[in-house]
DNA sequence: GTAGGGTTAG
């Protein structure tokens, strides 16, 4: 075999020395852009013995950080045309090669690792982590399971590192039984391998038995650090069990362990979903740095307490303080525009992401198509959506939904209808936005099949909300008595919202007994609710009984139960106000009341109702 | 030259 690359010892002095014989090669070697440049420059030299291949090895480090480009393929052709390479030429390579963290390279990792068995090259403890590494990174379960056998082997179960790494591989491959079993059958254990079994329980969906562990270990014993206490305190996070955050935060404190961002940020997580947004705003305070991540978790925290309002000021804050947001940054904010109507602060996000360069695409798209069509742009989300190159359930979904609670009906099932075309599954809230549909277009026969078609064609068992979606597509068809039906053949206890929809057809077609029957349900369901006695007062004012609808507001009354006050919002220059009954907080509501009631004459020619008994309003 | 935090849709 010929054609063996390498570089000539005397080229590889040129950098150094004047000594040599070319002396511009090494110079265009560190200044090359391009990969092509690059790799004509390295097939020029001569051959190399592989005596010298140390100081080859230098040079190839050398080479990853003058190469900017994310194409390794040069990398492993050189690999490829090495006779007889030194180990560490192999694991420096391989290093460089997984740095870029890009599928198609830890790929190329894998594909060297069989190379080099190939060419029957003894592996070194070393290269084992790479090559784990790498199928971690690709959730390479079949191989990370033969790479585990040549450990074996090979005899490496005695290294650490080895070991450590093939736990992270079982623990991503949601093997937590094999994690379990490598930890407790190897003789080497670190502080490492403990977080990684923990990690491996906790990134599986066993909160409980992680965070058991830790007790288990702590109690025995061990002392945990911050990286520990971070996997910890997420999984607590995760069990929403603000008892246990706290027992954690404390033993942060007494262990006197480093307050760093890591910790910061997996505290702040944890007050947030335990319900304490108030501490986790303390402990953000007291957080000696902050990166991007605090702060998309304190928005996005804000944001699943619903505190949307809060959540953008967070956000406004964050910018104030020069803090570049990143694209879950924006995500977040999306949701919260979506949540609070505020298509202003939504279309300022766009701009931003536009002029970032930031793609419209995965998450950032599917957040902007969402926010358009909850914003009430359907136009927007059906632009923003068109142009998206990649489209998955979720943008759909979107869309769809949108376009549902928009009233367009027959387009949203044609895009239902090109979407599984296209191949792409849909999930439980695609129909709900599907049946949603049905429901507002009165397609009464083809919700049926679209129902039927959930378990029968897609294997999803319908929820609660379907069966809501279909009582209220047959009570909004005037269907009652099919609606009522539908519900004694539920598999499941019917809720209140589904009783609320019958009780709002039995409104509009004037069915009082119905009512009279759904209500007393609906009342041992949800005694403290308005919205029920509402509905039946209504119910009764709609066929002239009128005492008998007093007779309910009394009862309310006499129970304390008060209409819980509607609220709408409106955003002006990226304000966001909101608006209660009876509000007088806004600094012109005197204005703002004069005009509605002017509003009001105008419309009706009567005065407005300004206060309280809006009962018979719905 | 091993381990860690946050993420969209009704």
């Amino acid at each position: 075999m010929a054609c063996y690359l390498s570089f000539s010892v005397t080229s590889l002095n040129v950098g150094c020395t004047t000594n040599s014989q070319d002396p511009s090669v090494f110079h265009k070697l560190q200044t090359s852009k391009s990969t092509k440049q690059f790799n004509s420059l390295i097939t020029k030299t001569s051959s190399l013995q592989h005596t010298q291949q140390p100081l080859y090895a230098k040079i190839i480090s050398l080479c990853s950080s003058i190469i900017p480009s994310k194409d390794m393929s040069y990398i492993h052709s050189i690999f490829t045309q090495i006779h007889d390479p030194h180990i560490d030429i192999c694991n420096t390579l391989m290093r460089c090669v997984l740095s870029s963290k890009c599928k198609e390279n830890a790929l190329l990792v894998i594909l060297m690792y069989v190379e080099m068995m190939c060419k029957g090259l003894d592996l070194d403890k070393y290269t084992y982590p790479l090559v784990l590494k790498a199928c971690v990174q690709l959730r390479e379960l079949r191989q990370g399971r033969l790479v585990h056998a040549h450990v074996i082997k090979n005899g490496f179960v005695l290294d650490l590192y080895v070991v450590n790494n093939l736990m992270r591989l079982y623990g991503v491959c949601g093997c937590v039984g094999s994690v379990r079993k490598v930890f407790d059958r190897s003789p080497v254990r670190d502080l490492v391998s403990r977080t990684i079994l923990i990690q491996g329980y906790v990134d599986n969906g066993y909160w409980k038995e992680g965070v058991d562990l830790f007790f288990e270990m702590t109690e025995g014993g061990l002392r945990a650090d911050e990286r520990m206490m971070v996997v910890v305190i997420s999984a607590c996070a995760k069990l929403r069990d603000l008892r246990l955050g706290q027992k954690l935060h404390k033993y942060v404190q007494s262990h006197k362990l480093n307050f760093d961002v890591f910790l910061g940020n997996a505290l702040v997580d944890m007050y947030l979903k335990c319900g304490e947004p108030d501490v986790a705003l303390i402990v953000f305070r007291e957080m000696p740095t902050r990166n991007v991540i605090s702060w998309n978790t304190l928005i996005s925290g804000l944001a699943q307490r619903r505190e949307f309002k809060q959540a953008i000021s967070a956000f406004n804050e964050m910018q104030d303080q020069g803090v570049k947001p990143d694209e879950n940054t924006l995500v977040g904010v999306l949701n919260c525009c979506s949540n609070l109507g505020a298509l202003g602060i939504g279309k300022w996000v766009h701009t931003f992401i536009d002029r970032n360069g930031i793609q419209v695409a995965g998450f950032v798209g599917n957040a902007l198509v969402d926010m358009y069509a909850k914003c009430g742009s359907m136009d927007d989300a059906l632009r923003v959506f068109g142009r998206m190159r990649t489209k998955d359930v979720y943008s759909y979904t979107s869309v769809i939904v949108g376009l549902a609670t928009h009233g367009k009906a027959r387009k949203a099932l044609n895009l239902f209808y090109e979407m599984l075309e296209i191949g792409i599954q849909p999930n439980e809230v695609t129909f709900v936005g599907v049946l949603t549909a049905c429901s507002h277009g009165g397609l009464v026969e083809e919700g049926h099949k679209l129902f039927a078609d959930m378990w029968r064609v897609h294997k999803l068992k319908p929820r609660i909300e379907h069966y809501g979606c279909m009582v209220d597509l047959l009570s909004r068809a005037g269907l009652i008595d099919e609606a009522m039906e539908f519900v004694e053949h539920m598999p499941m206890e019917p809720d209140a919202s589904i009783w609320g929809s019958i009780l709002a057809a039995c409104r509009i077609q004037g069915k009082v007994e119905l009512a009279e029957h759904v209500t007393e349900i609906l009342v041992n369901i949800e005694s403290e609710k308005d919205g029920t006695y509402i509905l039946m007062s209504n119910t009764y004012a709609s066929v002239g009984k009128w005492s008998d609808a007093l007779e309910v507001r009394k009862a309310m009354k006499r129970q304390k139960i008060k209409k819980v006050p509607g609220c709408s919002s409106i955003e002006l220059d990226s304000v966001v106000y909101e608006f209660r009954r009876c509000d007088k907080a806004h600094p012109r509501s005197k204005d703002i009341y004069a005009m509605v009631e002017q509003l009001t004459l105008h419309l009706t020619g009567t005065e407005a109702l300004s206060n309280g008994s809006d009962y018979f309003i719905v």
